[in-house]
DNA sequence: TATTGATGTTGCATCCTATAAAATGCATGA
DNA sequence: TCATGCATTTTATAGGATGCAACATCAATA
């Protein structure tokens, strides 16, 4: 099941949180697609640990959303349908605002700064993965702030739901990525100016485009 | 710690689910309150089962965001504060008029009829917890017309969180009970009528009224 | 203050049981 | 005779119990 690749890069403090992360990374990054069935032996084997982590990371991510688990049947990695993931843009639509305000006031010079760096870096990367990985650290910088909370909670999972699906519609259109890195540049430079109205509405565009593009790969037969 | 109560009523298909809709009704229904330690043995002594199903609840619940817990320190019922009530309130008045909309669509005659028998049931009762318990049905029909979705999920994890604090506060100041019974009939009077802007602004008076409720409760010194 | 030990509790591995789906055999009807 | 439906057995896999090891906490001591 190739799960090797994210197992390493990955010091939990316990085998089920080690488990849970190694899972997640897997479903959000496309290589455990929707519908694969997850048996816990096989799991537990390729993992170097016993089942019952396994158990356990597996009801978190039910519970998350990201499996489903039927009792004495096992875990199946949930297959998304397209209305899914156009609810799921309603709800970004609506909650992201709320989240904007609550960033603006707690934003700093630091993490400008460090979102400035990751946005130079994702410039000029190449490798579709390794852009992935660094759009997800610039966005973490800002959710971060508002850590703990259940608006952040949310929209994490939101994300998270729906995180395979533009994996796959990156690579459908790939051209989405000059955009979204123009539209990082744009969005620090707002944030600087503290101009509310006008991040709110770059957002809100850009979680349009985003569908957009989604919607056009599913139609184009590119996306299941 | 007394939660044979609940135990009884209960026949799930699997002793975690069993364990897991026991604790959730204890700590919704306030016998297990805030801070509350989780101690795995005891619990699984309580309630006839071994260790196992017991941490896997105990993780579900965490997810859901109803108890905390760190590693090799244990499980504690989360400690809400008014903070955090206040978001709580804050993101059902930015989610539930959607809500709202996808419910108008697809309620009938047989879910507004259901509701109007819940509806006379509660004018009667005088026991609270008894009210609480119609309530919460009450309300459940509406919601279970979206089941599945995204959005009835969130929601219905939120209404979770805040349900202790509703049930202090309705202890606290019993004539909130009267009330209600006026707004649900109103609500379903409008529902029939199908005037959404109207059924949205009583929703919206329906959680500011209560929020404040708690609120009141609250600098009274009445909640924790 | 730092260290060490005792204690309580979690976390994990192993073994066993319960369950659901698949496979097999049998009977019945065309 | 063959196909089809039903009952029964088999098998794969999930769920649960138990025992032990790892860890955090706190108290006692230097």
């Amino acid at each position: 099941m190739a799960l090797g690749r994210f197992a390493t890069a990955n010091r939990s403090r316990t085998a089920h949180e080690y488990v849970l992360t190694t899972l997640r990374s897997a479903i959000l990054g496309g290589t455990l697609k929707g519908g694969t069935r997850l048996v816990q032996a096989e799991l537990a084997a390729e993992l170097g640990v016993s089942t019952t982590p396994v158990r356990e990371a597996l009801r978190d991510l039910a519970t998350e959303g990201l499996v489903v688990m039927d009792p004495h049947k096992g875990a199946v990695v949930r297959p998304l349908d397209i209305a899914e993931v156009r609810e799921i843009y309603e709800l970004r639509m609506t909650l992201e605002p709320l989240m904007v305000r609550r960033m603006i006031a707690s934003v700093g010079d630091a993490h400008l700064a460090e979102a400035e760096q990751l946005q130079q870096a994702m410039e000029t990367e190449t490798d579709l993965g390794a852009w992935v990985d660094l759009n997800r650290r610039f966005h973490a910088i800002f959710s971060e702030l508002e850590d703990g909370s259940r608006l952040a909670g949310i929209l994490a999972g939101l994300r998270d739901s729906a995180a395979p699906y533009i994996s796959l519609s990156l690579e459908a259109r790939p051209l989405q990525v000059p955009e979204a890195n123009a539209e990082h540049k744009q969005l620090i430079a707002l944030y600087r100016e503290g101009d509310e109205a006008a991040i709110i509405e770059l957002t809100l565009q850009h979680l349009a485009s985003t569908l957009a593009a989604i919607e056009q790969a599913h139609e184009a037969g590119l996306i299941g």
